[in-house]
DNA sequence: CTGAAAGCGCTAACAG
DNA sequence: CTGTTAGCGCTTTCAG
């Protein structure tokens, strides 16, 4: 009995006899045989990995992907390689070369931190999420106009006429800017004054916040109003009150993401709520797409956004 | 001019001419040469990968802990496989089965959800966190004894003569549940009544607290303190404060794990904090000395706690 | 110092 | 239906 069938076996590929697969059934039981996942990697040409490369998940957003990631690859029988740049571009360009090494069999990316030709001399799946790769790598990211509307107009609506933002300046082409963009021409339009906090877009976690905001005492005294990223919003909401400010009289806080976090809170956080799931939802049934050379492939998904509304205004 | 040569000159590994040197560094510029991962895992006999099983990383610790592992182990080189086991033993048992097919090189486990002989049964490297698989297999964890005499002992000292502690009861062998027992001998001793509410182990998430603690409205109603986990302390904290009861005047809280967002709430909720770093650190270092085959590996390595006073006591 | 050759363990034609 | 035979692409003796 040649080792060829039980490679038919085990695979379900090809007829076997019920015979021998009666024997190789016991054969397999008795010596305990496990199939070496390395040597059928590299006659398959494939590892069943798929790289996600997230920019940190101490940040709630991407954490909360990660997970959902996680389990959309594992139903489809991929397991998943955590590749977090923890800010750094080194990092992340290490990562993108696993891919040439074949060490993965794609890769979804979320990060930002290095010159979009690097992804584009890779000519293996990519999926990016929130991060313009250049028209031949799928792109897949939130409705962020949409959700600087909601958030602009809520805060106009909650009587806010002096309202902060902070954000950071990508070094690179990401959508995610238009949220930014389009909460302040909103404001403009009423006539309400926006001043926008650059913060480093490398540094977010909650210790830069809460030094950043030290330095900006005098200008969250001023304002009515503010629009933040998850964490920013939950630093700023517990900095102010530190500060004697009443959240939501003294100062009204939206924020930007809307993980659980945001409801977990007291009080629950007015925010613009991301759609996770059907985000990592969406980067997945592309990658496998990609994988399968399948030609139905969309280069660009938009997804939903919607406004919580929550105890800060 | 062999093949050989090109895997020692990659590889470092035994003599190279100057001149072959040259030559191949010539030719592997010129042919964009990049070493197949997936041949050399095989003829290497290991992946560079470690599995790192958890129990979800919608829980604070160990989305903590997950991120901390996968910087020591890229600081060892090896590259990190979430398995998140999202609550269930199927998922858990397949994963360790992965070690047995050659995917990965060792597995760090700290789920929670499958009976010790599973691992038992694998001869490779694992490491496991706060379950105790026998002696065989290395052992880490926080010294929840003193966790669970740190905080009876500060809530006692803060006049707590009623306290309640919510935790599960595991279905396996783990020290977690010293804390537990420790909390409630200090507060024998001191003669407050404790009364343990059990939730459902595998079931933690904050909507789960939050339908939960619906159902012990009067024993909270009664209670003048409260020992949980961080995201079990928050939810008691968002659920009273919404009952109206004030914290820490009506009931003080303390938490168990002390992951940053205890840090992040207003107030800061008082904690028994674990020193996550050091336990990731700790995980990691066993697993390297386990696949070294080294003879220095300690199996059973304890780390200590602290207690960070917060607002909700 | 270098090349030939034998695997690593499995998959995939290709004849029987 | 099944066994034989090539690979997969790299590492590692082992002569030379």
């Amino acid at each position: 009995m040649g080792i060829a069938t039980v490679s038919r076996m085990i695979n379900k590929t090809g007829y076997v006899s019920e015979e021998s697969g009666k024997r190789i059934e016991a054969a397999i039981r008795e010596l305990n045989f496990v199939p070496n996942e390395r040597a059928r990697n590299l006659s398959r040409k494939k590892s069943g990995i798929i790289g996600v490369i997230i920019p940190d998940f101490q940040t709630p957003f991407y954490a909360s992907l990660l997970r959902q990631v996680e389990i959309e690859l594992y139903a489809y029988g991929y397991k998943t390689m955590v590749c977090n740049t923890v800010k750094t571009s080194d990092r992340e360009k290490e990562y993108i070369d696993m891919l040439d090494r074949n060490m993965v069999d794609g890769i979804i990316t979320c990060a930002l931190s290095v010159e979009d030709s690097v992804y584009q001399m890779v000519d293996k799946p990519i999926v990016s999420m929130d991060h313009d790769l250049g028209e031949r790598i799928p792109l897949i990211h939130s409705d962020h106009q949409k959700g600087g509307r909601l958030a602009a107009e809520h805060l106009a609506g909650q009587g806010c006429r002096k309202v902060i933002q902070i954000g950071g300046s990508f070094p690179v082409n990401t959508p995610s800017n238009d949220r930014y963009l389009e909460f302040e021409r909103v404001m403009m339009e009423k006539n309400i004054s926006v001043q926008k906090l650059e913060i480093e877009w490398n540094h977010i976690d909650y210790a830069y916040y809460a030094h950043f905001l030290q330095d900006c005492r005098d200008v969250l005294q001023d304002a009515d109003g503010i629009f933040a990223s998850d964490m920013g919003a939950i630093a700023v909401y517990h900095f102010v009150t530190d500060m004697g400010i009443h959240v939501p009289e003294g100062l009204k806080i939206a924020a930007y993401d809307g993980t659980d976090f945001t409801r977990m809170m007291t009080p629950v956080i007015t925010a613009v709520c991301q759609n996770i799931p059907l985000l990592a939802a969406k980067c997945v049934d592309t990658m496998m797409k990609l994988i399968d050379k399948r030609e139905d492939v969309d280069f660009h998904q938009v997804t939903d956004v919607y406004l919580q509304k929550g105890g800060t205004t």
